[in-house]
DNA sequence: TTCATATATATTGACTCTCGATATATTGAG
DNA sequence: CTCAATATATCGAGAGTCAATATATATGAA
């Protein structure tokens, strides 16, 4: 059984929600924010001052890749998409989060 | 259906631990370190640069209240037990957990 | 046309939580 | 007697999140 210490999973909650979002193709920022808020009803905000961060960070990690639009277009968008590490990532994730459930909950119903 | 900021939930995992393991009775500090290790089988760990903090912050919000032993006992040891205020926290925080993982595995599995 | 709203990215400073390290002291076993 | 386990506590560093702020473009309605 691997030992985590609590915050190490939960910490990076934001992140496997925006690795996640990407499985269905590549998005910028904004839609992710959006697509997030609607695909939870509501239950789920990234806010702008975690969203930018966490994606510049993805990135630097080679989780996601970005790519600027097209340059015709005026409106700057950058579309990020998933690497084959950050896909790996998110199965890793998955797994993770699952037993972390299972851990939690079998505290919980004590 | 109420919004969240991921972080409000997730960042006060280690309160919702040490409110359950204190349904099966008062215990003190040490003695919560050691039973949520022993539970989850090495699992979960809390370290003491968390788990004092985060009793302090408990007993100051009225959800545990600290008692400590009687003086003929050399060793200082603190029980913490539940306050009422404290059960109801617990139980609306298992609900909010279970919310959070429902909501989180459907953006997962997409 | 113009003006408000939506789209879009980004940074800042404050705040909170967690962690490892460190300090201190007692108790029990060999 | 001594070492490991028990027991509480605080410190500073680091990380992540948040609300607020800044900037700029696009769109639709009046």
């Amino acid at each position: 059984m691997k030992k985590i210490n609590v915050n190490e999973l939960t910490k990076n909650c934001n992140e496997i929600l925006i690795l996640a979002l990407l499985q269905s193709g590549s998005k910028h920022g904004y839609q992710l924010a959006m697509e997030l808020e609607e695909k939870s009803n509501g239950y789920f905000r990234l806010t702008y001052g975690t969203l930018y961060p966490v994606l510049h960070k993805l990135e630097k990690e080679g989780l996601i890749k970005g790519e600027w639009e097209a340059e015709e277009i005026q409106r700057k968008r950058k579309h990020y998409l998933l690497t084959t590490a950050g896909r790996r990532r998110l199965k890793n994730q998955k797994t993770e989060w699952h037993t972390f459930h299972e851990q939690l909950f079998n505290i919980l119903e004590d």
